[in-house]
DNA sequence: CTGACTGCAAATAGTTTGCATGACG
DNA sequence: CGTCATGCAAACTATTTGCAGTCAG
């Protein structure tokens, strides 16, 4: 399932925040958006139909949807910055391409076996991991061979 | 196998480094802990024993020994700051504490299959993978029991 | 000696906070 | 109308860069 911007708003709104167009903005940009946006991405395609919105409102949104888990963080590899994307609260990774940064998803990735293990190890509780595959798409691996 | 200062000095060494004792003794702290630090954690731990050490140098030594692969950069959850650990060159893993940020590392994470089957239905050519279990370890788990 | 390394200070990038104004309901 | 959101500017943190002095080989 996905989320709208509506059923965002409204989920908002239940929990006592008021919206403003700019919020509805910021959302509806994520929204709209099949790729990872770091903030300052979604700073700057708000800005097209919202002259005046200010970077900082940006963050607040974030910061807010994120207390609600309606979006998630990725972790770039080597970079570090964090980026955000548009995502139904279920479960999935990454498969990132470091020469020109496309973002894939995927959903099965079949580590209940080794958590489980480690948290009988370790005595830990584990609540969740993050898992990352790093490579290169078809497309840069093409660019790269021509150049030989 | 792990790296002793020696052997990674020697190292940068053949690689035409020159070593200032500055740089000497950040790889000693790096290699003497066996925690994860943080550029700043590692700027104090070394200012102790030399007083002038600047901030700089931390991050210019840790980018060679970066670039030649002696030693990891680490992405702890939520706060995206990157972190860095001494470590042989070898595949591993985290389980970080999300309460007091304690890591345990481990290694067979056995993720082949997994990546094989994102390769071919991606066109991918993975190189690698950032995996990171999140969770509250067995201290931290009692601590909060305790206090309810 | 000479080029590489160091430390300072200043520049940058990303993010957060304080505060007066303005809008939602 | 009161409260919460906004935007600006300034503060902050982490990191990088320019430069002149210093040190290893």
């Amino acid at each position: 399932m996905v989320y709208t911007e509506k059923r965002i708003v409204t989920v908002l709104k239940q929990r006592g925040y008021n919206i403003h167009a700019q919020r509805r903005k910021v959302i509806n940009a994520i929204v709209e958006s099949r790729e990872h946006l770091t903030p300052a991405a979604i700073h700057a395609r708000v800005k097209r139909e919202h002259k005046g919105i200010g970077l900082v409102t940006i963050y607040r949104t974030l910061e807010i949807l994120m207390e609600m888990g309606l979006i998630c963080e990725m972790h770039a590899g080597g970079s570090c910055r964090s980026y955000l994307m548009r995502s139904p609260s279920e479960h999935h990774h990454h498969l990132i391409c470091s020469d020109c940064g496309t973002v894939i998803d995927f959903t099965n990735c079949d580590l209940g076996g080794l958590e489980r293990r480690l948290a009988k190890e370790t005595n830990f509780k584990i609540d969740g991991h993050l898992l990352e595959f790093l490579g290169q798409c078809r497309k840069c691996r093409m660019a790269a061979r021509s150049l030989k």
